[in-house]
DNA sequence: AGTTATGCTTC
DNA sequence: CTCGTCC
DNA sequence: GGACGAGGAAGCATAACT
């Protein structure tokens, strides 16, 4: 007998109601001790929410239009829950809707409320339960009986929980230490915090490297022999769609490598705009409308040498030495003034910021650190609520992403919505306050959303920092806000002193 | 053959 | 990608 | 400090619909 999806939906409902996290261990801890070793990465990937099959193609509204009779009695085993998945994942073509739809059902009509609410869930990205990959990893280390750190270095090696896991308990704390990295296999990239300023930042280090932040889309880039593999921050492998990228790789010394780096679209002069980077890059490199550009920024192997363990500074020596005219613009100061002025050159240059990294840093595959931070500029507008919608989750009952405006003439123009920025207090405050200006919606306004949009008088202003602007075919204003925030409600403003569109247009 | 709906992935 | 909250 | 979850914009792919 295998494991039961029941007993899967039992632990994660013994997850979502332990508040503490050694509780939410423990519950998953002792159902991974109950999984056999082909169950690990079915049973670890339901309940991180992220399917061992990857996506597969159900989400919302296709889990939304189910609408059949749950059993009363649970018999599902994960397997055939996997295979399921497996099935749908692998169906494309002509009629494939209806066939990937029917796999579905069958799953569905075979499964207890509680199984269809929680693979509904799963399939959605909606499990919270306050327990994904991060407290998983503890699990699997309690179930395995090793330390913490042994699992997580061995997930961000090996790039896979599920395979670490299937190591850990069954094969044991020797096996598990001895994954290494590999050229030709993927590892968690090592993730940066931000600071508000090149000074702020170098506050923290003896020596700081500061180095060029591309807006382009992260690479890992392995060779070893004339085989290339190229990942995105995500671990997804894109080499097919990057030809050019490979036969760069081919053309470096240095061979095994495994590289980080940032891919930008550049033009004659200036690097382009995101969107366009990122449209040639998912459109498949060569035929695209820009050019794409490998930088390099850090070494995690080379000459079939592992460096993730020895400090930046000695990386990016043997880095430069083997392939300097790919690295992006970097320099090494201890001095604030040299830091500032190598940062008003980047972004002189139409960069995004800079990185400012502790020079004696190892490489933490995987992790967040203090040792890499980002420094980006901020800029700050007035501009003046439109509407509101009602939040999901934890924000039930709340006013939650705002629809903002930005002057134009006596009217205004919808360029964004944010939710971002907002702590509880404030939720509550605007949920009150927007409650008293609702009206029908101005013009501009998209209307798609109405079932859960309250519309305002355009009066409420609100401080919105965004990191730029981008192009917009969806906005009437022809532009789009990006990565807006808001730092606070500006009731004491009057919206006909609010910012103009023409203002935003010239970030453009 | 063009348009729409849905999902995915980058930031 | 950003931010606030919680353990 | 780590981990989670709130939900954004653009652009592409795929299959269904018209």
């Amino acid at each position: 007998m295998g494991l039961g999806l029941a007993d899967v939906v039992a632990t994660a409902a013994a997850v979502a109601d332990a508040p503490a996290r050694n509780d939410k261990v423990a519950a998953l801890a002792e159902l991974l001790g109950r999984a056999d070793r082909r169950e690990l990465s079915i049973v670890i990937g339901l309940l991180v929410g992220d399917l061992r099959q990857g996506r597969i193609g159900v989400g919302w509204s296709t889990v939304g239009s189910l609408d059949i009779e749950p059993v009363g009695e649970a018999s599902i085993e994960v397997s055939e829950v996997d295979h399921a998945f497996d099935e749908i994942a692998f169906t494309s073509g002509d009629g494939s809707a209806q066939r990937r739809h029917d796999v579905l059902a069958a799953l569905w009509a075979r499964s207890t409320a509680a199984e269809q609410a929680f693979l509904g869930a799963v399939l959605t990205g909606g499990l919270r339960q306050g327990a994904l990959e991060g407290v998983m990893v503890t699990a699997v280390a309690k179930a395995a009986g090793v330390p913490v750190a042994s699992v997580r270095r061995g997930t961000m090696l090996s790039g896979d929980l599920g395979e670490t896991a299937q190591i850990a308990l069954g094969d044991g704390r020797a096996a598990l230490d001895s994954i290494g990295l590999r050229p030709g296999r993927a590892i968690g990239p090592m993730l940066a915090s931000t600071s508000a300023s090149v000074a702020d930042a170098m506050g923290e280090f003896d020596t700081a490297v500061v180095q060029a932040k591309l807006d382009g889309i992260r690479l890992q880039v392995h060779r070893s022999g004339d085989g290339v593999r190229l990942y995105t921050r995500n671990l997804n492998d894109v080499t097919e769609r990057l030809p050019d990228v490979v036969a760069l790789t081919r053309s470096l010394d240095g061979e095994p490598f495994v590289l980080d780096g940032e891919l930008i679209g550049v033009g004659s002069e200036s690097p382009e705009l995101f969107q366009d980077t990122a449209s040639t890059f998912s459109s498949g490199g060569g035929s695209g409308r820009v050019d794409l550009v490998l930088s390099v920024f850090d070494a995690l192997h080379l000459d079939g040498e592992d460096l993730i363990d020895l400090p930046l500074e000695t990386r990016l020596a043997r880095l430069e030495a083997r392939m300097g005219h790919v690295v992006l613009p970097t320099i090494t100061t201890a001095d604030v003034a040299e830091a500032e002025a190598f940062e008003a050159e980047i972004l002189d240059g139409g960069h995004e910021g800079v990185m400012v990294k502790d020079v004696s840093s190892p490489y933490a595959a995987g992790r967040r650190g203090k040792a890499w931070r980002k420094v980006k500029p901020v800029h700050t507008f007035d501009l003046v609520v439109l509407g509101a919608e009602w939040g999901h989750g934890r924000r039930t009952g709340w006013l939650s992403n705002l629809l903002l405006g930005a002057r134009d003439g006596d009217d205004f123009v919808m360029v964004g919505k944010t939710f971002k920025g907002l702590t509880d207090a404030m939720l509550e405050w605007q949920t009150a306050a927007l409650k008293e200006l609702e009206a029908e919606p101005v013009d501009g306004v998209p209307q798609d959303r109405a079932a859960i949009t309250v519309f305002t008088r355009p009066e409420l202003v609100v401080e919105i920092a965004i990191d730029g602007v981008q192009r917009s075919t969806t906005y009437p204003g022809g532009l789009a806000l990006r990565f807006a925030r808001v730092k606070a409600h500006r009731p004491d403003k009057i919206a006909a002193e609010s910012d103009t569109i023409d203002t935003l247009r010239s970030m453009l």
